[in-house]
DNA sequence: ACAGTGCGCTAACATTTGATAACTCGGCGC
DNA sequence: GCGCCGAGTTATCAAATGTTAGCGCACTGT
């Protein structure tokens, strides 16, 4: 059931049976969101981080006047939150943008993790500091790339998340969002979203049909988004 | 010597005097880079990390047209390259804004920290965690405040964090940048980054010449950005 | 079958932002 | 003293992006 969470962290070191099944007894309690729902509400200060077994999620600001801006896209094998173990109160929300199944990990399970197992803790630092270069892709995406190459780099970058947790059919993989929510991913008004999705279309690239994504030219894609798999830390080596 | 960091760590929870001596034996190899010079390149793999004794640095990247993108700004305090220590492989350079002086954490030295410091691990965790909640709100003004109420918001974030290291003085600080570093800051043109800066002196809020920025009203600032400090954590609490 | 609804899509127009160029001003070297 | 140069500023025009409105289609409940 831990597949994707393992799949998600071993891709960076190996994780010893002992790390797999402390991991095991981390992970406690499953729940379920449907499409919509706050998985974490902005504010609240939980007791425990939460994991994604299946579905799409995001992280998310509000403004003053209504406009909503998502700060990450969250897969299976992510923790939506696991920096509110340190950060103590969420600064943001966590929406579930499909319908989502969770499962849960006590803060003060965490806490012990960090007094006994240290090359455990390290691997769960760099699941939060590859979370903090995604972000960082992210504003270089919004202030210097064209939107056109904004998307082309967010499907290259889900493409290649999703592969690592087995979630990518072939070339294909599920995006349950609607074109307004994704406005909301680039920052964009929805009207000229929809300009850039057909201008990507046009190009021939990818096709998006019945929320499936299927990239039609890999090399022509990464070319657009100028993508440097880099910052997502995919190589093996001792953490 | 160590000022800045035991200010900036010691914000979120206390540090213990073993703590201190601790990190005042991590941090070795004092080292001066000029304004304009790289401190960390990008594609290195460092065997330490660098932390900010004196002066303004940034993280950025740069596109293959040339275009140039700061992800962040880092001031007295601030580890620039924390996250190297696990993520290996630097997917962006870190330059020196104005002189700087940093002292360096060897990787080794901070892996033994992890095997033995649980708490001292915690807080250099949240740390990098603080970096990522920055980051978010940084995308987040990218994509939904107006430019005047991103630059606000730019300003009231270096104001607090700049208060909190001590290198404040009254309602003015330092800003040794010129308009067309800032513009890689908000990700705007120099011309339109002109017009934004004007358009934020002349409401009155805040005054910048010679390189300092004089915040004539904090109600009102905070009010342009709609500046709420949760993300950067500043209270004390048990981590 | 029917109307209601959410979503994708387009048109027309307004506003914001970028590109280019020119002008000012102060610092600095000669 | 003179001229160069970088930085800030402004003007003008072009391109990108937002706003408002409306249409059509698939899906849904009745």
């Amino acid at each position: 059931m831990l597949e994707s969470l393992f799949l998600n962290l071993g891709q960076h070191d190996s994780l010893s049976d002992d790390e797999q099944s402390l991991l095991g007894n981390l992970m406690t309690g499953e729940r379920s969101f449907a499409a919509g729902q706050d998985i974490v509400a902005s504010g609240s200060r939980p007791a425990y981080s939460t994991l994604i077994l299946d579905g799409l999620a995001a992280r998310y600001k509000v403004l003053a006047d209504g406009g909503r801006q998502f700060t990450s896209l969250q897969i299976p094998g992510d923790f939506v939150d696991l920096y509110a173990f340190l950060l103590k109160t969420m600064d943001h929300g966590v929406i579930a943008l499909s319908p989502c199944r969770v499962i849960l990990a006590d803060h003060s399970k965490l806490r012990s993790i960090t007094e006994r197992a240290p090359h455990l803790t390290r691997l769960l630092w760099l699941d939060t500091l590859i979370d903090g270069a995604i972000h960082r892709e992210w504003i270089v995406a919004m202030g210097r790339r064209s939107k056109v190459s904004h998307l082309a780099h967010l499907f290259c970058e889900l493409f290649v998340r999703l592969q690592v947790v087995k979630r990518t059919n072939g070339m294909s993989f599920h995006l349950p969002v609607s074109q307004a929510e994704l406005a909301d991913v680039l920052g964009l008004s929805v009207v000229h979203m929809n300009r850039v999705i057909s201008a990507l279309r046009n190009s021939g690239v990818i096709a998006w049909a019945n929320h499936t994504v299927t990239i039609l030219d890999w090399q022509k894609l990464q070319q657009i988004a100028e993508f440097d798999p880099t910052y997502l830390s995919m190589t093996r080596e001792p953490r």
